[in-house]
DNA sequence: GCACTTCTTGAGTGTTCGTTCAAGCTTGAT
DNA sequence: ATCAAGCTTGAACGAACACTCAAGAAGTGC
């Protein structure tokens, strides 16, 4: 047996930077091959195919956001107070450099019309980020109310996700995502 | 010369089509030239590359929607039961069986990473559409509001064409939608 | 009917794509 | 020292990619 064997965690950070940047079709196994430093074969043998290797990503992408998520949610002092948080912060993403948006989102957009695994995975990732907003909103509100809070959470997101890149000021997108989500304890974020 | 000339809108109907369904890396020259009925030699003659084509399919479809979103607001009883017509009509959209969210946000996020001219392009027709939602929020609204409220309404917009494919029931999007844009007159579209 | 112009044609260009696999190498066990 | 096991290597594969261009076809002016 070799002694070295890959860091398996650390290719998959690699390649979802790169897929996270490029895009599935826009990054090709070259670029993987050069971003993790491993050959042709080691990447095939360890994830089987290119697909194998963005669902890994995608994995790896969504649990972290997912653990993210949970962490400031319960780290706030109220749940209405992580989700400000949550959201600023995502604003704050926007504003940088090499801003590239959200995985997930991302990748809903390009792998719509495929219609294959990876598309199915990404769906369900997303409904997962939805679900978990809504359980939480329904430790405060009525299960109907939640749902439909989590939903305009969910647009607000994805607003964002996709709005960052026209570079307006921040200012002008928080005072927009206040103003949509009033119901939120924006007051305790400053 | 030769008489039969192609209709050249019709090709760009046809590659705009192709392009917002199966985006710019994942549709391939073979498939613009299955889609118009064109040969390659004609294609690159009329429109120089397959970026040509794609930016002609850009304008296209960006022409079309500001026309549309213009004609909606004007034949309106007023600037916000336009918007909320057109927000409904969005949603709808959203729930089609081949529905591909708009081309000019999946562009935006497909081409982010490169930097060329045809992200360019989009963020300009993106930033236009803002401008005019701005301009009619403008003659109601003071100018800072306008701006404010656009900017919600984009956050909105970009968040159904991503929602949208999480396929949830209409009734909760447009719920969530009317929450978030609770200073529109939606009494007025019942 | 004969050049001339202009558009169409599609086989062919070189390149890059995702993927494979036989050979090589590094270890632990004998 | 030798062996067997299995990860690593990178050259090579056919397919698909964006794109080209010499030849053909169809109309116009004479």
């Amino acid at each position: 047996m070799t002694r070295i064997q890959f860091d398996r965690e650390q290719v998959i950070r690699d390649v979802t930077r790169l897929f996270w940047q490029q895009g599935f079709g826009g990054a090709s196994m070259q670029m993987v091959v050069k971003a993790t430093g491993l050959k042709p074969g080691s990447l095939y043998l360890a994830f089987g195919s290119k697909e194998g290797l963005y669902q890994a990503a995608l994995e790896h992408y969504a649990r972290q956001s997912q653990a993210t998520l949970c962490q400031t949610l319960e780290q706030a002092t109220s749940i209405g107070e992580g989700i400000c948080r949550q959201l600023l912060r995502m604003v704050e993403e926007s504003g940088k450099v090499d801003y590239c948006s959200c995985f997930l989102v991302k990748s809903q957009l390009e792998l719509a019309a495929s219609g294959g695994d990876l598309q199915h995975s990404v769906s369900t990732y997303l409904t997962e980020i939805e679900s978990l907003y809504a359980d939480y909103l329904g430790g405060i509100y009525p299960p109907g109310q939640a749902r439909q809070y989590a939903a305009s959470l969910m647009l607000h997101i994805f607003g964002i996700r996709v709005y960052g890149y026209l570079g307006h000021e921040r200012d002008l997108i928080v005072a927009a995502v206040k103003a949509g989500l009033s119901w939120l304890p924006w007051a305790d974020c400053d």
